[in-house]
RNA sequence: CGCGGGGUGGAGCAGCCUGGUAGCUCGUUGGGCUCAUAACCCAAAGGUCGUCAGUUCAAAUCUGGCCCCCGCAACCA
């Protein structure tokens, strides 16, 4: 079976920050548990680059455009090696191959006259070089400046969004999972039915960056217009489209959910089959992260001071998905401590050694009662996954810890004495267990799953439930205490 | 009446759609164990589920009013 997954393409006109790495992360563990099915899997993440606000920026920090845009996209893809995001591709989109794929479905619009031009009549500020709606400034004073704003017109193209809007809605009606979760898809359909849509402007005039109107380039096509399509651009040549979901934050689930499936329904091509809103990461003080603010985190911060797959463990798990959560860094270091270190780790480390210590590396499967069925836990993470309910996986996998703790207490080997046979029984359940545990893990937690199978004799591949005989080696601490707040040198 | 989310033991959350003994993690207290990263296991204490009213045999859950917090609309997923 194929499974594509998307993110959004950033915007590189800054540094990235914990919401950007929140999503990878989010992406990258559906990406990796359908691999552990056994899936194709193509996962895409890419950078956004024709705004024109990059061209502002640029020219505020006297460089050129693209030497911005190269400077950034360096630091986004520095932070996913960080993160260990299994992306199949990143596409940026001032490559070719994005163009060529723009032009053809401009082309096929515009021939079927859902795009034509027109002029375009607003009430504009300066300040921003933006427009309002009425409904955004019914006083025609920017919600800004307060400063009068500027009846403008422009000429330009446009995208008859209008003409599909009954459709959109329907649409997204009648099919359920297509936006998830409820609340984002409650938030769309209510949008919707609130007042007709306009048409949407989708061209610019061209001031030297973007991408040229095919047969005008006096003009240049709209960010959004042309981001959108980024997926189709990349996921089609290899046979990934449509996509499976795209992963977004709420901010732009407008787009996503209402005009990119009419641009691809108005250009006859199947729609991607989801679209799934992760929520926010907010800052410790339960308030949206903000520069204005001050209250943001940097990623490579934190990242620096604690293991990647804490990091990872802790905003899949701490942040239900489709909602918003705060971070808070004592809470991860806590979860580091009690759920990664004392449950998880601690229960590799006290089997392994136990068994080591007295009979050796070789742990033989021969003529033993397998204790566990993980048949029904993979069934249920199965459906939690495809729920997208990522943190209701983890915990669900954290009971299981719990259960093999339980358990190594309750038969207590280290009492067996005589009985080699009930012994190595007990020591091989509670291994297979971990092996279990542990495969499942390495979607969430890649290089912790790595480590752990290996002190098993183990390398990951696809998920298998068959118990076997492994040779054991001394783990590694995975999670080593870390004491909170202490002046000393910072972890390596 | 702009739109949306939330208010549940000390903290953070689940449960609400499909009413029926209020659940999880951390913290606290007591006990057990000593294999293990001063880790693990068991048990206990602690909540009239923001508030007022309604529907019902029965409401955290459904309906309506009110109070409070937050997000979007304005750099930022």
């Amino acid at each position: 079976m194929k499974f594509s997954i998307t993110c959004a393409i950033d915007y590189p006109n800054g540094t990235p920050h914990l919401g950007h790495a929140y999503e990878k992360v989010v992406a990258d563990c559906y990406a990796r548990w359908n691999r552990l099915l056994g899936n194709e899997v193509f996962f895409l993440v890419g950078s956004d680059e024709n705004g024109q606000n990059l061209v502002k920026t640029a020219d505020a920090a006297g460089m050129t455009t693209q030497a911005l845009v190269d400077q950034n996209v360096l630091k986004f893809k520095e932070l996913f090696t960080r993160l260990n995001i299994s992306n199949d591709d990143f596409i940026r989109t001032t490559e070719a191959r994005h163009t060529e794929a723009t032009h053809a479905i401009w082309k096929k619009l515009e021939a079927k006259d859902d795009i034509y031009f027109d002029k375009y009549q607003g009430w504009y500020c300066t300040n921003c070089e933006a427009y309002y709606t009425e409904l955004q400034a019914p006083d025609h004073k920017c919600p800004e400046h307060h400063k009068p704003l500027d009846q403008v017109e422009e000429e330009g193209f446009f995208l008859r969004t209008s003409k599909y809007q009954k459709w959109i809605t329907e649409y997204i009606r009648a099919n359920q999972s297509f936006v998830v979760h409820d609340l984002s898809r409650n938030e769309i359909l209510s949008r919707l039915e609130a007042e007709p849509m306009r048409d949407l402007s989708i061209t610019r005039p061209n001031k030297g960056w973007g991408i040229p109107v095919p047969g005008k380039p006096e003009y240049v096509i709209y960010t959004w217009f042309d981001a959108l399509i980024n997926y189709y651009t990349a996921s089609e040549p290899k046979g990934f489209w449509p996509n499976d979901t795209h992963v977004i934050g709420r901010d732009i689930l407008w787009f996503h959910s209402v005009i990119w499936p009419i641009m691809l329904h108005a250009s006859d091509l199947p729609l991607p089959k989801q679209v799934y809103v992760h929520g926010m990461v907010l800052a410790a003080d339960g308030k949206k992260m903000s520069k204005s603010l001050g209250n943001g985190l940097d990623p490579i911060d934190v990242l620096n001071q604690v293991p990647v797959d804490s990091f990872r463990y802790y905003i899949l798990r701490a942040i239900p998905a489709g909602a918003n959560g705060a971070f808070v860094m004592e809470d991860l270091l806590k979860r580091h401590q009690s759920e990664l270190g004392n449950d998880y780790g601690n229960l590799l480390m006290r089997v392994v050694k136990l068994w080591i210590k007295r009979s050796g590396p070789g742990l033989s499967s021969e003529g033993i009662k397998v204790a566990f069925d993980f048949n029904p836990l993979k069934k249920e993470i199965i459906e939690l996954m495809e729920k997208r309910e990522h943190h209701r996986a983890l915990d669900r996998i954290w009971q299981e810890v719990n259960v093999l703790n339980s358990y190594v207490n309750d038969q207590k080997p280290w009492s067996i004495k005589e009985d080699e046979q009930k012994f190595r029984e007990v020591i091989f359940n509670s291994t297979y267990g971990i092996d279990v545990l542990s495969q499942m893990l390495g979607a969430f937690l890649p290089e912790t799953g790595a480590k752990a199978l290996a002190s098993l004799g183990r390398t990951p591949g696809v998920l298998n439930l068959d118990a076997r005989t492994y040779q054991l080696s001394e783990p590694p601490q995975l999670f080593p205490r870390m004491e909170p707040k202490t002046d000393a040198e910072p972890a390596k």
